[in-house]
DNA sequence: CCGCGAATAT
DNA sequence: AATATTCGCG
């Protein structure tokens, strides 16, 4: 006990096969959603509803200069700050979301298959298909990730393009070349 | 009223 | 620094 962390962690599953045009998408530890009596979606195309319920409920939040720390891959964890559970009251604690290399991947993703010209929050949210998200969390994460573009126009003759935040994750910044594949 | 974008706050 | 929240505008 204790000691539950301080914030929620989420993890966008990638449906692999590389999906990238049917829009679901499901997939949950069962191991670990066992561990959190997570009730088991049916396997119905219907409600991808991967609710994680956290029993961390603290109010520190007294956050301290932490070390990096390493993000790590495998389990893909899909936590929503949802609650539920059978006469669960609503006792919800706001996580500060936490964007993992492939909640990042996902935003990216969105983005560049929906071109600058599209690239708003609430079809980034829809294409990126995470449950839990809001329009709010990629908005913000939006706003920085086109400030981060702006940086790298303007390189001082150093830091190269990478997105030098959380977990440093590369990808190649788009300038929107599109007239290619654009599923409609 | 809704949603985006930038500013602003924590 | 990273994320959330607020505010102005269309």
């Amino acid at each position: 006990m204790g000691g539950c962390g301080r914030v929620l962690e989420w993890e966008a599953g990638l449906p692999t096969a590389a999906e990238l045009t049917p829009l679901s998408h499901q997939l949950i530890p069962r191991a670990l959603a066992a561990a959190f009596r997570i009730e088991l979606a049916g396997a119905s195309s219907d409600s991808p509803t991967s609710h994680l319920s956290f029993p961390c409920d603290d109010d520190d939040e007294d956050y301290e200069e932490e070390e990096e720390e390493e993000e790590e891959e495998g389990e893909p964890e899909n936590a929503a700050p949802r609650g539920g559970g059978g006469g669960g009251k609503a006792g919800n604690k706001k996580a500060r979301m936490v964007w993992t290399a492939e909640l990042h991947r996902r935003f990216i993703d969105a983005v560049a298959r929906l071109g600058d010209r599209a690239a708003v929050p609430k079809a980034i949210v829809q294409v990126m298909n995470v449950e839990g998200i809001t329009r709010e969390h990629v908005a913000s994460h939006l706003q920085k990730y086109r400030v981060y573009l702006k940086r790298t126009r303007t390189t001082h003759g150093s830091v190269p393009p990478l997105m030098p935040t959380t977990h440093g994750f590369t990808f190649s910044p788009q300038p929107s070349s599109d007239t290619s594949s654009r599923r409609g």
